[in-house]
DNA sequence: TGTAGCATGTAAGCCGTTACATGATTGA
DNA sequence: TCAATCATGTAACGGCTTACATGCTACA
């Protein structure tokens, strides 16, 4: 029996359960993109060796179940969780408490050590996190329009809009920032 | 010599400059309370063990140099970051460009599944996260204003209101996405 | 016909954690 | 004198990545 997951075991179990129980399940390649296009944005994306191999644990523990499309063979395997793993993915939800977020941030980190650039090296760093945040938001925004206003994925919604206003948020950040950052830099 | 270093060993050479080149140095304990009372918020802060085997590499490749406080012994080994040190960390500044941040929240990951409970449990978990951002912000206040207003910490200073904002957003958009599960959920 | 994308894995290795082990120093 | 804290490590292991290997399928 596989008994304690990691949270990226629970994360990947809780994406197949989108999928649904009707539906023919998805390949570990759907799988990690789907990881790439969400979950990425709070969690992280495995690495395509890490979700098979995460798939073949799961399925060890009868978490999830494997079906053939075709003839029975080693190509397009689709997953779809089990009765025994959305049990399991309840109880996690229920009994656990989630940890605080950990947030790896290398351009606070570069910031905090400031005084080893110049001002205008850490503007453009600045600058250049600004351009990257906007790209990521407009990828969270096509996430966003792609659910719509259905009622069966206002938790995913939910989730969405909390990190389109997190970058939000971070923007007005950085800019203030950098604003600061300018004055002192002219004095 | 030891070439490309992890960001965690970056990070900790950072924190070693804050001690200054006259200053008798830290030991390894010594940085890792300040790792957990600064690095933490932007970063993580490394285990016990790491901060010693991290310390162990700099040394080894030169980065950092090691003094004796009383006796030559294996107690109380104080390490100061070297010229070549500080050169390392200049140019990793100067050329990486820094990643995008990484976050992992588990709330959001169980609030994304939140089909799976009730309406009920998932306040309580917003809830929950509200108690532990504000002790979150309650520590580095602290830290912020341990800092004070002088010029030579602006830039810690900088990164300690940046994640004071942080805290701040998050809080409120939290606050939004209970009142709006609040709505849905009496539907 | 060939290249891009689909699909599934194995192997090596790094980063980092927990558990374990040891001992000195400080203060109640 | 005893406990807490200071101080330094080693060993085992988990999670995750990169590099490598293989082959099918669709389509230009």
């Amino acid at each position: 029996m596989g008994q304690d997951l990691s949270t990226t075991s629970y994360a990947l179990l809780g994406l197949l359960v989108f999928s649904g129980p009707d539906a023919p399940g998805m390949t570990g390649y759907e799988l990690k993109q789907r990881a790439d296009r969400t979950l990425r944005f709070y969690w992280v994306s495995p690495a395509m060796s890490q979700v098979y191999s995460e798939l073949a644990r799961l399925a060890d523990g009868g978490l999830v179940t494997v079906g053939f499309d075709g003839p029975a063979g080693r190509r397009d395997r689709r997953y779809r969780i089990s009765a025994l793993g959305l049990q399991r993915l309840r109880d996690w939800q229920a009994e656990s408490t989630p940890e605080f977020p950990v947030l790896k941030h290398p351009v606070a980190l570069r910031l905090l050590m400031g005084g080893l650039s110049t001002p205008d090296q850490l503007q453009e760093m600045l600058a250049d996190y600004r351009r990257s945040l906007a790209q990521r938001r407009a990828e969270l925004v096509e996430v966003r329009e792609s659910l719509g206003d259905r009622p069966e994925v206002a938790y995913p919604t939910m989730v969405a809009e909390w990190g389109l206003a997190y970058y939000d948020s971070e923007d007005e950040i950085v800019a203030r920032l950098a604003e600061q950052l300018a004055e002192t830099g002219s004095d």
